[in-house]
DNA sequence: AATGAATGAGTGTTCATTCAT
DNA sequence: CATGAATGAACACTCATTCAT
């Protein structure tokens, strides 16, 4: 209801970038809902009531994570396009980056599988809707570009085939274990060599 | 606790499935945790203490719900296997079988696969991961008669194959639409052609 | 944010009624926002959840209370200013039903002069401006009829009048005491005399 | 605890004053137990905290100001009254001395008026209680030497033609604008005129 | 088969205050 | 003089559940 107004609520503390990863954490494993500020606070060592220092809110803490992991996607995905390779190239590397995106930050992924459907009609989180766009742009067009270029078939429909690689490779990070028997790099290729070839022996 | 059952709950009453399909709904539309007894009991017109006449507790009727689905869907994969086709076509029909499976009951398959997590820690639901392990054993038996049958490659991970299949296909859920622009057949059909061929160009 | 929907909420309920007048004295007494729930609650010998049973919101407890209390006292006042007496008359009965109702109805009466300018900002509660800009109109009528009567001096402004005399009468209930020296009456003729002939002996 | 001082607590200091003239106008609009450390921090561009090193409480403000007030208020009014005058001329004198001090320092009357009745109970404000009462006994002297003189009616009880006076006089604080329609002296004078010689036309 | 009243534990949030720096 | 981190108690409100009727 009053406007923010915490000194430290600037980004700069360290502490307030504890106690975000920490959150990241419990909204990643138990869901965005299910864990309580007090859950939080008690992993941090201080009183519920000492969260408000740092942040305004909970659902101030879930922005401040989806932002910083989509903004960070997208800077990485833009980047990667515009190195200007070839469209096939691209494509690899964008699911490449998405795998390695999934090894180093399972808890902002899984956070956001979570919630982005929660987070659709909460005002404040427009922000989601819009990074997610602009990512899913990225992507449909490097495949539009690679059946211009003859590289990729032409007979398969462009929004249903993103949406196949894109669920296919953020849903890995349900069973995604660091330290598990393939590293991010070899579910990566083995998915790459799936998505080129088939499944078929020919 | 689930075990428990008034006389008033027994299988054969309709009012009682009418209001097991509305929790579900709820559950599949908010989540579980996110749906008050008394949001079910509101769109039923009774009151939220009158629910406790049908179904012992809010996890018996999530239970029920998944019970159903996963023993419906359990069934109907065993049925495709056992008529004995080659296993290129058996994991072809297990396939088809997933997305008429999103189609008919989309509010079951959301729930599990929003809340099969949640579950998998608590007691009484132990079934659901046991259920969810059968039919894991139906696909992966599918894939490697396959490879043995020279129908599938055997440069990839049998796991991770089976893995990739399985969250493409399920997570078509979040975003698969009731007379959208791509009947369920459709979808079927083009990942099938993606999985069988890959996406090059040759 | 969810609708009310609370079949308890309706007006019929003597448990109500009574929680309602717990929670106008301790309005009244200690000021609604130093009140708390669990205050009346106490008082009401129930836990501070069970209130919600009863009522959706502790801003719902004043509003009724101030509704019930502003469209009594307009109901009787127009009625006295449709009885047809001359505007002296009324002005008078006016004066004297405000003592009235101080004396019968106390806690009402401090509750809205405590709370009306709190609530004069706040949504949902417009009804009390509303109300109290009718009841004003018919003072202010009854005061310039007096004054195209003859009855009324002319020399003093009509809005400063109206307001002495209506804080005058208000006041009273910081101080007024049931079983005091003086009864309402008493206070009330006192008032009269004061404000017809003025405190100079002449 | 409000006898306790800092050093910096000390009367001389310019910050301090600044800090409680916010804190006066704050606790005047919204009501002092409705008015955080917080806002007043915020509107001297300091952390709540920070107060701290000037007051040692909030409720040391509210004192603070309530003296202040109420010292001066009976300064002036025992200054009128040792003028000498007749008592009807002091009467009025005091009546246009409160007017003015509505004018003066609204804040500070609003404030009073509010808080005069919790502050009653409160251990440490025992002199608001003190101070209104020496306030009281002026008026009600400069009354009944009017009485005694033959200068106002006596066929009216001494405390109630008190009471209406002031509840009156200082209710004006809650519309009574700087800059409205009427200046200080202007309301002074109307009610002069109504107390003098009643609303009747004679 | 349903109501209506209540419980009791918990939830996000607020806020005056303290204190080391 | 001020900051920034924290406390601890309280607050309005929620919700699954119970039970007499």
């Amino acid at each position: 209801m009053r406007a923010q107004r915490n000194a430290a609520a600037q980004a700069g503390s360290a502490r307030r970038r504890e106690l975000l990863t920490i959150a990241e954490r419990q909204f990643a494993t138990r869901g965005f809902a299910q864990t309580t500020i007090r859950d939080i606070a008690d992993e941090a060592g201080i009183l519920s009531g000492s969260l408000y220092h740092h942040f305004p809110s909970k659902e101030a803490m879930l922005g401040e994570a989806l932002q910083e992991f989509l903004e960070g996607l997208l800077a990485r995905s833009v980047a990667i396009v515009e190195q200007g390779d070839r469209p096939r190239e691209v494509l690899d590397q964008l699911i490449r980056e998405s795998f390695a995106t999934i090894n180093a930050a399972p808890d902002a992924v899984a956070l956001y599988q979570n919630e982005k459907s929660f987070v659709a009609e909460t005002p404040g989180f427009e922000f989601v809707a819009k990074l997610s766009r602009d990512i899913e742009k990225l992507w449909l067009g490097v495949i539009k570009s690679g059946r211009a270029a003859g590289e990729f078939r032409t007979d398969l429909d462009v929004n249903l085939t993103y949406r196949f690689i894109r669920d296919t490779v953020w849903s890995t990070v349900g069973w995604y274990r660091l330290g598990g028997r393939f590293s991010h790099h070899a579910v990566a290729e083995q998915y790459l060599s799936l998505l080129h070839g088939g499944m078929l022996k020919n």
